[in-house]
DNA sequence: GGCAAAAAGTGCAATCGGTCCACTAATTGC
DNA sequence: GCAATTAGTGGACCGATTGCACTTTTTGCC
């Protein structure tokens, strides 16, 4: 009568767990660091079996990347429906400016980016998830330039576009790294030979 | 009298156990398939305990990758010992030509590069055993471009170098892609615009 | 030669991530 | 109301890895 069940109790219920496992084990890293927590110790705060756990999380590194949007559809939908005229390499640098940044400098991320970079395998965790993509984008800029799937160029662009997360991380001025990164994608390397201009303070 | 003792009898007993345990590891590997080897068939192949086992190797997975020349230092020597007038990017390449490709290609590795080919977590670890030189490479392009060391575009450029491996496992023809790969560094990214050429074969 | 420290190796228990299995209980579709 | 799904349980289990207390070998040195 008042709220229709347009998912039923079970999928709610489901949802209800998952989102405690989560919550359990984002606290406990956060207060001891993460590999002094032990996938027993995460079950135990949130009431369930470890059973339980790893029927929704598939290992212990998923447990701190919950909820992931795709940003796969993302990708491609910047390569597929970008302006008239506009090229590839500046499509991409557009969406990730417009789309990565903010998340990654999103001040209320302060503590959970610091737990992140304070873990090694944590580090490669999330860079697997994004070269993890690497197909998926290469694809797609290979069919907009009709050229073959396994097109050796359009594989590295993708790579290296999906390289960025990982190498502008923890940066103080990251606009500036992704803008210098795609420079390179677009003009080729071209040697710095300014002996280190100030360009930090003012 | 005969053999003057340059390195003590410990040092070759030590050597002597590790090598035993790397090719008791690789021949069980090449026999039944990384997974289906447990690191206590590996001890009791070599006749040592699990314990001693750990004092050689810090996991599994370095078993696989024993004699672990150290590119780092050819990388550098690339950069820095390269021809006058020579640019960075050229040296790599063809350092990256000359030194990498025939390890790749020899034909004597063919099952070895099955191996790491059909297990994941193999993949992941060569490529990180790549990755983990950018710092090292990055630095040296710096110090030769006279910038800081944590220019954003000499830490990109060492990066996309050492992906290189990566992008190219595999490929039928693999000289080829590391020339396009390597084009793209120099010149930027350019839509290959032509409907695939057969550029192949001839 | 003899001896003490360093270091290699041992054996074993324990931890930890992760899986398996047989089972209970709630939810759902009909 | 009932049968099929499905979430969750609990505990045994596996394999990688570590820690500890101990033996054996080698080495450096007097």
């Amino acid at each position: 009568m008042d709220t229709p069940p347009v998912v039923g109790r079970r999928e709610r219920k489901k949802a209800a767990t998952r989102q405690a496992i989560a919550d359990a084990a984002l606290r406990l890293f956060l207060e001891r660091g993460y590999d002094r927590v032990s996938i027993r110790d995460i079950a135990e705060a949130a009431d369930v079996s470890t059973t339980t756990l790893f029927k929704h999380f598939p290992g212990k590194e998923a447990l701190v990347f919950d909820q992931e949007e795709d940003r796969e559809a993302g990708l491609i939908a910047a390569v597929r429906r970008r302006p008239a005229g506009q090229g590839v390499v500046d499509a991409l640098r557009e969406h990730v400016l417009a789309s990565w940044l903010p998340v990654a400098t999103h001040p209320l991320r302060t503590e959970f980016t610091a737990l992140v970079d304070s873990t090694p395998v944590l580090q490669e965790y999330a860079e697997r998830m994004w070269t993890r993509h690497t197909a998926a984008l290469s694809a797609a800029i290979a069919d907009d330039a009709g050229v073959s799937h396994d097109d050796i160029a359009c594989r590295a662009l993708a790579r290296f576009v999906l390289d960025i997360p990982a190498l502008t991380r923890g940066l103080e001025d990251p606009r500036a790294a992704v803008e210098e990164v795609f420079d390179l994608l677009t003009h080729g390397w071209r040697p710095p030979g300014r002996p280190q201009q100030d360009h930090r303070g003012d």
